[in-house]
DNA sequence: CGTTGTTTTTGAACACGTTCATTTCTTTGA
DNA sequence: TCAAAGAAATGAACGTGTTCAAAAACAACG
């Protein structure tokens, strides 16, 4: 195995994937083949499943590539805003910005719900492309001003992920122009959501947190599979 | 074609049905295969298509028997209680109670956001049984006591219909011992869902069911596919 | 260079959902 | 009762994602 230069495999497996995206982007995910995948590769159709064990396995490679490609933006993001609601507005904007070339292909991502799906945003297979993505938001909140109800705070960063993919969601497969709608359910959403954690300390509504942190702690529980 | 007693075809469609509900109980929906289905109905794969277009129509049909299997109770339950409250308990009560034995082929039924994808809740194909479900919630909304600020009123149902269908689905992965969590998730959720109704209408916030009521109409304004 | 072991590549084969030309059964009309 | 038309049922065949035994390419070592 050569260490000075880039080793052939890893040049094969790029070629396949970018083949995949190719594909993908031309066809839809539904509709790419793994035969059409492997053609455009120039690779026999074993050659694509030695590198990737699944068709979904080539979407979720997608999606680490690109997190790895957004790091540094998002990096920046947290460090030159400083209020939630600055780093919502860039983080969520940012990732938006660049998946929008592949927007398509994201449907594939987001489509099953179901927690035993690999492809799913809750299953175990996408566990730790969460968990990078939830630490971003952990950064977004703790040096934030924001005064949060204990009983709710530690489950926060999970939520505002899980806001983010609400976004997302909405945004792959919103087809108005230039997905304008998105735009305007993020920044309504966003404002009213910046207002719900600044009320959220008020009396008033404390038999309306108390239950809710209850029930995180609950959902949440078993988190860990 | 016989008037007087139940048409062959009739039985024979019954007879395709109720095997794919008996393979899909054994070996859940994806494990199950149409050939095996037909030979459980002692056909052949054909006339399982002649009779189903597809694999997911067979869950669809079964959503829906279910559906006319349930209506004389839901209107009973609609008629015995007067408030919001009770009425939502005992149509989401009886629904997962209904459902429970088939409760992991439900999964097939929720598994899917894609609102493209035929057996997604949000689908053009799923639209029909959507809207009849709807239709309890609205009836249950329309002569109950509840004072619902105009901007969210017409969203009402749906929004209600959006709630339960999360209950379901956290109802279908919830592997705790007799859906423990789920009957907990909806008693907590639904008494913070009344409560959040009551205060509405307190000018205080105001700054958050404006813009909700913007939202809504924007999310809901093209519905109609 | 030749041998041996490992990594990479191949493509036939499998099981699946689905299609469709064909056959078989049933109904209709005189 | 029979012929024709329509409805119901058949199963081979297609294209799909995926598997796997075998071959080819490569690496390590004496």
């Amino acid at each position: 195995m050569k260490t000075l230069s880039i080793p052939k495999s890893e040049v094969t497996r790029a070629r396949i994937l970018e083949a995949a995206l190719r594909v993908f982007r031309e066809r839809g995910f539904d509709q790419a083949t793994m035969r059409e995948i492997a053609a455009s590769a120039n690779v026999a159709i074993g050659a694509a499943y030695y590198y990737f064990a699944s068709k979904d396995a080539l979407v979720m490679a997608f999606y680490e590539q690109a997190q790895q490609e957004m790091a540094l933006d998002d990096a920046r993001i947290l460090d030159s805003s400083h209020t939630l609601e600055e780093r919502l507005r860039g983080l969520i904007t940012h990732k938006l910005t660049h998946f929008a070339p592949n927007r398509v292909l994201m449907s594939a991502l987001s489509a099953h719900i179901d927690p035993r799906h690999p492809l799913s945003p809750f299953s175990r297979e996408t566990a730790h492309i969460r968990d990078r993505d939830v630490a971003y938001f952990t950064r977004a909140v703790n040096d934030s001003k924001i005064k949060i109800a204990t009983s709710v705070a530690p489950f926060l960063p999970r939520l505002l992920w899980l806001y983010q993919m609400g976004i997302m969601l909405y945004w792959v497969y919103d087809d108005s122009p230039g997905q304008k709608r998105t735009q305007l359910l993020f920044e309504k959403t966003l404002q009213m959501l910046m207002l719900s954690l600044k009320i959220a300390g008020v009396p008033f509504l404390r038999p309306l947190y108390q239950p809710a942190g209850e029930l995180l702690r609950m959902v949440y529980a078993e988190e860990r599979n």
